[in-house]
DNA sequence: TCTTCTAGCACGTTTGAAATGG
DNA sequence: ACCATTTCAAACGTGCTAGAAG
């Protein structure tokens, strides 16, 4: 499966004129592609939805890549967040979901840190790199470092190759995002669709226990003996259900075939990334098969295309923060501007500059992050009209502060701006999802526990791991 | 009234330490 | 003493459900 897009389209926002043709090739030697494809595929085609809970949840499917063309010696992290969508809530509307409003401000954007990183290129690429235990919380004053998601919010997870060393040189290394269209999912604190819920009992392991029939049976039957009362008064509801259960067995072994009968009367999308809607799509009433995923969106495609095409890591805003972490921690450069970090004398910079994951700093003129209310979001968009989803800064980092040399760490939240055209971000979305929702004084020792308590250790670990400089790894 | 969220539950899987055997 | 294998209990992850909350 090809990532939605290659590195070009994936930053085809305007970047510095800088932009030299040895870098874009040596970004295009980089290739990601999603493993267990078709598993996303059956779900997406169903509408994934992944369940978040405040103590956190994994993803099921569960996110795993396979990469190549990296430098074998070279250094590598890899990342995963997630980013909205659209702009907008949904509700589930008895089969199908429906728009149901304006999205909610964007929770504290966290970045999950594979656990092998930093590692070479050929450690990456001998086998496929699982995410397995990246977690989904709704919980937005989660101190686990799970990733903060809203209900009934589509979001996409994004993949990030970051060439680096260790963490600290994150911020000067090129970040090269891949996106997989068929990863794209409702975030939901219960199953709304029954088909996604059985597709996931069947394909699950932990969810065996619930595969095998008679398990729900044998629970329902002690409930009732212990509570008789509703055993009467549900009965009539239980029967019912069991009849439908024993109606969604057979569906449940006829649903692929059927499945694949519906789509094979649809016209085939041109484009590969395009996914088949069929009617058995919970998104809408008769979807076009001609549109591509994204098309679920209520967004106008020519909105949509802007947010194919907006994907930048790290923002400008980023660079500041960056730029004042690098005031603290490296080097005496200047704190305005990716430009004036390019100054630094790393020529790392220079390749990311044309590349991807970055945008120019134009707006230099606006108070930079740190001038900033710490919880504000405040990506400086590229010029021209803003959009629904600029997700200009990605990466919320935990950096040591720059005002305390003693190198307690300070949680900067760098949401996307998705809604802030739409003015979402008006007011109290700011303190709402402020870096005080993750005291920084409490970074230390959790990542500190978290690190010792975990077995896994690789060559850098003890290093590095002493700077938590992002939101959540995974040790 | 409806939708969404949460806590508790039971079950299977995974994990890692302890026990066992070669 | 060392290593590999097996065993087993605890931890973990899962969807289901009733009830609460908005």
């Amino acid at each position: 499966m090809q990532p939605a897009r290659d590195l070009k389209p994936n930053f085809s926002i305007p970047v510095p004129s800088t932009a030299a043709g040895s870098d874009s090739y040596l970004q295009s030697n980089v290739r990601m592609s999603l493993e267990d494809s078709d598993l996303w595929k059956s779900f997406h085609e169903l509408g994934t939805e992944m369940i978040i809970t405040k103590p956190g949840r994994r993803m099921f499917p569960h996110c795993k890549i396979t990469l190549s063309g990296l430098l074998p010696y070279a250094k590598y992290i890899i990342l995963v967040d997630m980013v909205p969508v659209d702009g907008f809530r949904y509700k589930w509307n008895k089969d199908r979901w429906e728009v149901a409003g304006k999205a909610e401000p964007q929770p504290p954007c966290r970045t999950y840190l594979h656990p092998d990183s930093p590692a070479p290129g050929s450690h990456w690429m001998k086998q496929p790199v699982s995410f397995l235990k990246l977690k989904l919380t709704n919980n937005t004053l989660d101190q686990h470092g799970h990733i903060i998601l809203h209900s009934m919010h589509r979001y996409q997870p994004r993949f990030h190759v970051v060439q680096a060393d260790d963490l600290f040189s994150v911020r000067w290394s090129v970040f090269q995002t891949f996106t997989f269209p068929e990863t794209i999912f409702t975030a939901v604190t219960a199953y709304q669709n029954g088909k996604i819920t059985k597709l996931k009992i069947d394909h699950n392991p932990f969810a065996k226990g619930f595969r095998e029939q008679g398990t729900n049976t044998k629970r329902r039957m002690l409930k009732s003996q212990m509570c008789p009362e509703k055993d009467a008064k549900k009965a009539n509801a239980i029967k019912q259900e069991d009849e439908q259960e024993n109606l969604q067995a057979e569906f449940r072994g006829s649903f692929y075939e059927s499945y694949e009968e519906d789509h094979a009367s649809l016209p085939k999308p041109k484009d590969e990334k395009s996914v088949k809607e069929g009617r058995c799509s919970p998104w809408g009433a008769d979807p076009d098969p001609s549109q591509s995923l994204r098309t679920d969106s209520p967004l106008g495609s020519d909105t949509r295309e802007i947010y194919n095409t907006e994907q930048l890591v790290p923002a400008p805003a980023s660079y500041q923060l960056y730029s004042k972490f690098q005031d603290f921690g490296k080097s005496p450069s200047s704190s305005t501007s990716a430009a004036s970090s390019s100054r630094s004398g790393r020529p790392s910079f220079e390749s990311r500059a044309s590349d991807v994951a970055t945008v120019p700093d134009q707006d230099t003129n606006k108070p930079s992050a740190l001038e900033m209310p710490s919880s504000s979001c405040p990506p400086s968009l590229p010029p021209g009209p803003p959009t629904h989803q600029d997700y200009a800064g990605v990466l919320n980092v935990a950096v040591a502060s720059p005002q305390t040399k003693t190198g307690v760490i300070g949680h900067i939240y760098n949401p996307y701006t998705t809604e802030q055209a739409l003015g979402q971000w008006n007011g109290p979305p700011h303190g709402q999802y402020g870096s005080s929702a993750y005291p920084s004084h409490h970074l230390p020792s959790d990542y500190s526990a978290q690190s010792m308590h975990h077995g896994y250790h690789h060559g850098n670990v003890p290093d590095w791991s002493q700077y938590p400089l992002f939101s959540y790894s995974c040790w």
